[in-house]
RNA sequence: UCCUGAGUAGCUCAGCCGGUUAGAGCAUCUGACUGUUAAUCAGAGGGUCGCUGGUUCGAGCCCAGCCUCAGGAGCCA
């Protein structure tokens, strides 16, 4: 008996004439000859032709959707129109078997909505296979780009000590029993005798510690999850996803542009050449699916023509007082389109606004820079006030045609009784996040940042609608299922 | 959390104005066929109509509350 060979290796070979063992499911199982096998190597499944008329009757009826199966047998060429090559068994071995009355894949579509609620089984389905192979090639692109610059890896905590930044609602983290929570003699939750002795919940970003390692490293990058509590329920947020937070020290806004598209163009340009055949797949599986829709709503570019403009063309970089102009004088603004209108200067912009200039107005992706203080983080750094006295920060987010933000980021304010005098408007407690404040205090230097949403990138390389659909396990409200 | 829509067989869906025994395709099972590509043909089985309550002689259908899902919005990555 051969080796096992895994049906990618052995399709790219294209050998006919010797003995292969194959081991994989099987996604169906045609006229009790054909088997169509798959072992997750590849989209493709490899044709198994079994001579049924000399093969046990009772291990025929074993071989059924789902059941995982070790064939032996020898390869060749297909006298069948739908593949090259094809494995003529010798012996084939049931090693688990599939209650076809039981399992719940066909061999037919499913809805995205019914794989969800069986997401220990969709990695079993054709789109799913080819969107978590994509999604592990960008994961290794990440880090393959940052390495080649010379980032270090850098792995900030999980797990952080009260809600400082104030990005968004946070998980608590407790060692408390729920039913006994320690108080103190005025009432309040003892936290002194919690597990860290202290609140603490699960980080809802990585970049203050990030910033902390920039200020000595000079260039580095996290790459893991982070926990927002908020109650989203929407096709692009989670309560648990993976964020990529570059922090480099030294660099100033533009840099930080240029290094965020330089990233994105990185990752889907290896994509597109390390997952071809995943992304093709994809590509058709919208284009059907654009087929029964109105022609007013199919998109312009299919998936892989979409993915070749994002590389070809540069993103549009303007800023946030040019945008505002562009929408206060756009059609849909003057025909009242927009359900909120674009009228002054200063309020944060709404998804039609963003969706107009990425989709309707640029058609590409769109960086938007020096948005108005009072709607920003406080360490981001602060421009001088306009002719007009309006006052803006240097930061920038990326705008992506059918996702919305993908990128926000910015340059951080080095400069200490600034970023400090901000905490105090917005009401940032000092003494909390003194670590972070020493790096102003010893050897201060320009910096900047950004934050990336993997998962809103998967979202994007893969055309999917839906962003529970591009991580194994989703969390959402609700839901924590797997 | 708000707005809109949905929940009927394992899956996708139909079900008229409230009226007898709730249907179809696919899947499954049985048989036939055997170079198929979502195989084909014939037959069979399969239902707490999301849950709880209400209106009515009578509810899958009307009303109320709740749950879940989808799309959009907010928050954001």
């Amino acid at each position: 008996m051969s080796q096992r060979i895994k049906i990618k290796a052995l399709l790219e070979s294209g050998k006919t004439d010797i003995d292969v063992t194959v081991k994989g499911w099987v996604r169906a199982f045609r006229q009790n000859r054909f088997i169509a096998l798959n072992d997750g190597s590849t989209n493709s499944n490899l044709q198994i032709v079994v001579d049924f008329e000399n093969t046990d009757a009772v291990l025929l009826k074993r071989i059924t959707v789902g059941a995982a199966i070790s064939v032996n047998g020898k390869m060749a060429a297909s006298l069948g129109q739908g593949q090259s090559v094809e494995v003529i068994a010798t012996d084939i071995e049931v090693l688990g078997d599939s209650d076809p009355e039981k399992y719940p894949l066909q061999p037919k579509k499913h809805s995205l909505e019914f794989l969800r609620e069986i997401a220990h089984l969709r990695f079993r389905t054709s789109t799913f296979g080819a969107i978590f192979r994509v999604r592990n090639t960008l994961s290794f692109a990440v880090h393959q780009f940052f390495q080649e610059r010379g980032f270090v890896y850098l792995h900030t905590p999980v797990i952080t000590q009260s809600d400082a930044e104030g990005a968004g609602e946070a998980f608590h983290v407790t060692n408390f029993d729920l039913d006994n929570v320690p108080r103190t003699d005025t009432g309040e939750v003892d936290y002194k005798q919690d597990f860290f002795g202290t609140a603490t919940n699960l980080t809802v970003s990585g970049q203050l510690e990030g910033e902390l390692g920039a200020m000595a490293l000079s260039d580095i990058y996290t790459f893991g999850p982070t926990f927002r509590a908020e109650n989203s329920n929407t096709t692009r947020h989670l309560a648990e996803f993976w964020m990529i937070e570059p922090e480099m020290a030294f660099y100033d806004l533009n840099d930080n542009m240029d290094l965020a598209e330089a990233l994105l163009k990185y990752v889907i340009k290896y994509a597109l050449e390390k997952n071809r055949e995943d992304l093709e797949f994809l590509n058709q599986r919208l284009l059907d699916e654009e087929k029964t829709k109105p022609q007013a709503e199919r998109s312009e570019l299919s998936l892989l023509d979409k993915l070749q403009f994002c590389l070809d063309n540069n993103f549009e970089r303007l800023t946030y007082t040019e945008a505002i102009d562009i929408l206060k004088d756009s059609t849909p603004n003057k025909k009242k389109k927009f359900q909120y209108l674009v009228e002054g200067w200063g309020t944060d912009l709404q998804s039609e606004h963003e969706r107009y200039l990425v989709e309707k107005h640029f058609k590409k992706p769109v960086i938007l820079t020096d948005y108005p203080k009072d709607i920003k983080a406080f360490y981001m750094r602060q421009n001088e006030p306009d002719a007009q006295g309006r006052q803006t920060v240097r930061a920038m987010d990326i705008l992506f045609p059918g996702i919305g933000e993908i990128v926000g980021g910015s340059q951080r304010e080095e400069r200490l009784e600034r970023l400090e005098q901000r905490m105090d408007e917005m009401g940032i407690p000092k003494e909390e996040l003194w670590w972070y404040l020493d790096t102003r205090r010893f050897g201060s230097a320009p910096h900047a940042g950004f934050g990336l949403g993997f998962e809103r990138l998967v979202l994007f390389v893969t055309g999917m609608g839906n962003i529970r659909d591009v991580i194994p396990f989703p969390r959402f409200p609700k839901n924590a299922e797997f």
